[in-house]
DNA sequence: GACGATTTAGACAAGAGTGTCTAATTTTGT
DNA sequence: ACAAAATTAGACACTCTTGTCTAAATCGTC
């Protein structure tokens, strides 16, 4: 495909590992300036590039803006669908199984960097670019949402949890699992992994009071082996 | 004190009218742009005031900036303990009480106007005043979760709950509560008053289905009243 | 009506940032 | 090693913004 008969794709190369580092730079100056702070010089002296190369690359600032939206809402979502694969199905201990979960969503799509990244820059910027946004919101809960919550309803038809609606229990699950949370998120700062589990911990222990069926015997046999151990 | 003795004291009057239409307009301002792309001019203009008097008032951008933030935190955390007072501490039904309360703790401090206007300050330049918003998260946070927090203990204590950590319970309270508005507030949307009151009410019945007494006689009545209503 | 203080409109200097252009340099494929 | 393409540094015009200054107008009080 690098062969001299395409008639207008790519350039040879190095190309696109420039682009990756301008847009990756973009990305952090974007979050940490704002929009309008953010300056076309910090950045290509972050990505280490001159600024002409971001005007070759991405046109203007603007451009160079959705070109990040778009590359993290894509990267956060491949993530994100990565980490849903590993749902616990057939759950051997429900309790440990759904906080393990939870664990990896927030370690693996919330707490990154690009998750927050994403996150703010959503936060902040989302009002100024309607369609932009409306875009991530199909892609990304749009799609991920649905998907968390047939995980759920799966988990209820296998008999493990007593759920009426599965797309409020989903969302119920990750409120609860992040409760504790929340103003870390709120100020930027990345929660230490002591906290996540915790608030993990605290979260499917409520979820399970809430939706567990009660205490099937496989639950109680793993919930003797815990009290032995 | 507007005696001519005053030797420091404040200029006549209509200065104070100024300088809080002034604080307003920025704080819209400061909202919709972020701090580097918000306009004197246009604070000015909003505020229906010359951009000297901005000067005149606060002497610079950064020292107004600190001054919203300062006003919509107060302004704030005076919503939060007048809606924390309505708690209902001797509730004829549980879960009726708790929707309402989670409604107005939403409709007077989160979703209203000071309540948006201070959580996207926050998180757009949480990160650029460590200071500013270490005391806010002493003044807010600091001071409302304990508050929160003994309200449920109450209830555990009156027997109406059965919480081990109110604290905890707290916290997962307003997670489960919002569950469904995270969307919206993450692109500083206002959810629809129907709902906020889905959200409240799935939400307390999840909290309920979690914490709750077995069934008191009281809330057996309601139950079955609610059914036949 | 007169006084003092505040507010106003507008001009202003100084600085910063965007986006363009050019000529020199480096990289890449053959 | 050669040629084409991409990258670079720097200068540049242009715009926008902040914060100051001044003289005129307005407000509130006596």
């Amino acid at each position: 495909m690098r062969l001299s008969v395409s008639p207008d794709t790519f350039p040879p190369r190095g190309h696109e590992a420039k682009r990756l580092s301008i847009v990756d730079a973009a990305a952090g100056v974007f979050c940490r300036e704002g929009f309008a702070g953010a300056n076309i010089d910090l950045i290509a002296a972050e990505a280490g590039v001159s600024r002409q190369t971001i005007y070759n690359h991405h046109g203007d600032k603007e451009k160079l803006f959705v070109a990040v939206v778009r590359d993290l809402t894509e990267r956060c979502n491949a993530g994100i669908f990565a980490t849903i694969a590993t749902f616990p199905d057939q759950p051997k201990d429900l309790e440990a199984d759904l906080i393990g979960f939870a664990v990896r969503l927030n370690q693996n799509c919330i707490c990154n960097r690009d998750g927050k990244f994403l996150r703010k820059l959503i936060q902040t910027e989302g009002e100024r670019y309607p369609e932009l946004f409306a875009e991530w919101r199909e892609q990304g809960p749009g799609r991920t949402w649905p998907a968390i919550a047939a995980r759920f309803a799966r988990l209820a038809y296998g008999g493990y949890l007593a759920i009426e609606d599965p797309d409020v229990a989903a969302r119920q699950f990750l409120g609860l699992v992040n409760a504790e949370l929340q103003t870390t998120f709120m100020l930027g700062g990345t929660p230490r992994e002591d906290e996540v589990l915790q608030s993990a911990t605290n979260g499917v222990r409520t979820f399970l009071r809430a939706f567990g069926k009660r205490r099937s015997v496989a639950s109680v046999e793993k919930q003797s082996a815990l009290a032995s151990a």
